[in-house]
DNA sequence: TGTCCACTGGAAGGGAGGGCTT
DNA sequence: AAGCCCTCCCTTCCAGTGGACA
């Protein structure tokens, strides 16, 4: 190749490019900065609710509430780290050990008490066990000897209404059963109602500390961003307006520090990608309406294919002008185009069940509304622009065909559902 | 005032798919 | 191979309901 080309210079240039970051790991959310601003006072009581751990004094069950980017996990990891450091300098009179589960990744019973076995060397497969033989190759596991195990149950709510309130009411009764070891539970909530779900034996049991993280006001996002920025961006090159951008953007959102630092990655990128010496105004902008659409594609791009041919349905209807999409509407059009595909068609039950998915994941808007003598129905209005997500879901290779699918023109009276 | 529509949403349970033990 | 167990997705059944209409 003739390395005169003007092609060849390309990647010179890239690779010459000043780039705007310095490390931008500093701006991920799995990132443990030195010091955690504005969180003392909850870094502190939960230190003092652990601390007698290394007495051999058994902690209290903590419970942390807060919303998402309040700083619960990390803070807790934190802790958690600084305790293992303490038992490493020190021979103290007991054995600690810290265990970190996301309820989110492991949310049933079986999943949870079989990644508990396996941290204490049990050989458990993924399936198979009955729940109580897990159960108890980790009971007998962990009392082999003389400790102290703190579990860290993150995103704890999760595991409400799937069976796993069953194992939050097991391990809180495990020191019942253990002879040696002592068992702690620190769970973390999103949601602050979550505890009334429970089992009022475990409620008492689990919530005898409790630690609120209130969300983080602008003033508060903007020092968390000026310590990462410094760590993440070279000197100088963010505009004066950007930091205190992001932190208002974010904490329109309940001060939400995980957005705040997407936030503030993402702008970086786009100026990066444009070849901008500086992060200007204009590209934290671009950065909020890029993250805003890229989590709804993600979203719908990763939906099972029956929940894609009922977004497409609704889309459908939205086109052909319909004001108010009602459940069975929908459910006519998701019949058709089943069908169409040869596809199973599901139950309006199930499909119902399923709007409600589209519906928490903000894809959609859905509420219940009585039409008096025209029944009782669900009204669906999309919240996501139409004709950009009818060409995600025809990326799908089983939804391809549906392009050339045209539904019939709207009808002037109500049409019964046909068959 | 009662009726009745078009659903909603809870409960129970079937069965496929994964994987174990004996 | 047979007999279990767990999870996920789904169906079946059904009581409940807000409000327009007769």
């Amino acid at each position: 190749m003739d390395l005169k080309s003007p092609f060849s210079s390309i990647f010179e240039a890239f690779l010459e490019r000043e780039p705007i970051f310095k490390n931008k790991e500093a701006l991920r959310h799995s990132y443990t900065p030195s010091e955690l601003p504005h969180r003392e006072a909850e870094l502190k009581q939960l230190v003092s609710i652990i601390a007698p751990a290394l007495k051999g004094v058994t902690p209290s069950n903590v419970l942390i509430y807060g919303k998402s980017g309040t700083g619960k996990t990390i803070v807790s990891r934190y802790v958690f780290e600084l305790l293992k450091e303490a038992v490493a300098k020190k021979n103290y009179l007991c054995e600690v050990q810290t265990i970190y589960l996301n309820c989110e990744v492991t949310d049933t019973k079986y999943r949870i008490l079989a990644t508990l076995a396996k941290e204490f060397g049990e050989n458990v497969p993924f399936t198979g066990w009955p729940t109580d033989k897990v159960y108890n190759a980790f009971r007998d596991a962990v009392d082999k000897k003389r400790q102290c195990i703190i579990i860290l149950l993150d995103e704890i709510d999760r595991l409400v209404g799937k069976g796993g309130d069953n194992i939050i009411y097991n391990l809180t009764r495990m020191n019942a059963e253990l002879k040696e070891a002592r068992v702690s539970i620190v769970g973390i909530s999103n949601d602050l109602k979550f505890t009334s779900y429970l089992d009022s034996r475990v409620q008492s049991s689990l919530g005898k500390e409790e630690i609120v993280f209130s969300p983080y006001n602008a003033k508060q996002l903007e020092d968390i961003l000026k310590q990462r920025a410094e760590v993440a961006f070279k000197p100088g090159v963010l505009d004066d307006v950007v930091i205190p951008l992001c932190a208002a953007l974010a904490a329109r959102e309940h001060g939400d520090a995980r957005r705040a630092l997407d936030l503030l990655r993402v702008s970086g990128e786009v100026a990066e990608r444009e070849n901008a010496e500086r992060i200007k105004e204009e590209h934290v902008r671009r950065a909020d309406e890029k993250i805003e659409a890229d989590n709804t594609v993600e979203a719908v791009r990763t939906l099972p294919a029956q929940s894609k041919i009922l977004l497409y349905s609704i889309i459908l209807l939205e086109e052909r002008g319909e004001k108010t999409i009602t459940t069975g509407e929908v459910y006519d059009t998701y019949k058709r185009l089943s069908k169409n595909l040869s596809l199973d068609v599901l139950t309006q039950r199930r499909v119902s069940d399923l709007l409600s998915e589209l519906d928490i994941l903000g894809i959609l808007n859905s509420s219940v509304v009585s039409k008096g003598r025209y029944g009782r129905t669900k009204e669906i209005k999309l919240e996501v622009p139409a004709a950009g997500m009818k060409h995600v879901l025809e990326e799908d290779p089983r939804l391809k065909v549906l392009s050339a699918f045209r539904l019939p023109q709207m009808q002037l009276t109500n049409a019964s559902t046909e068959r």
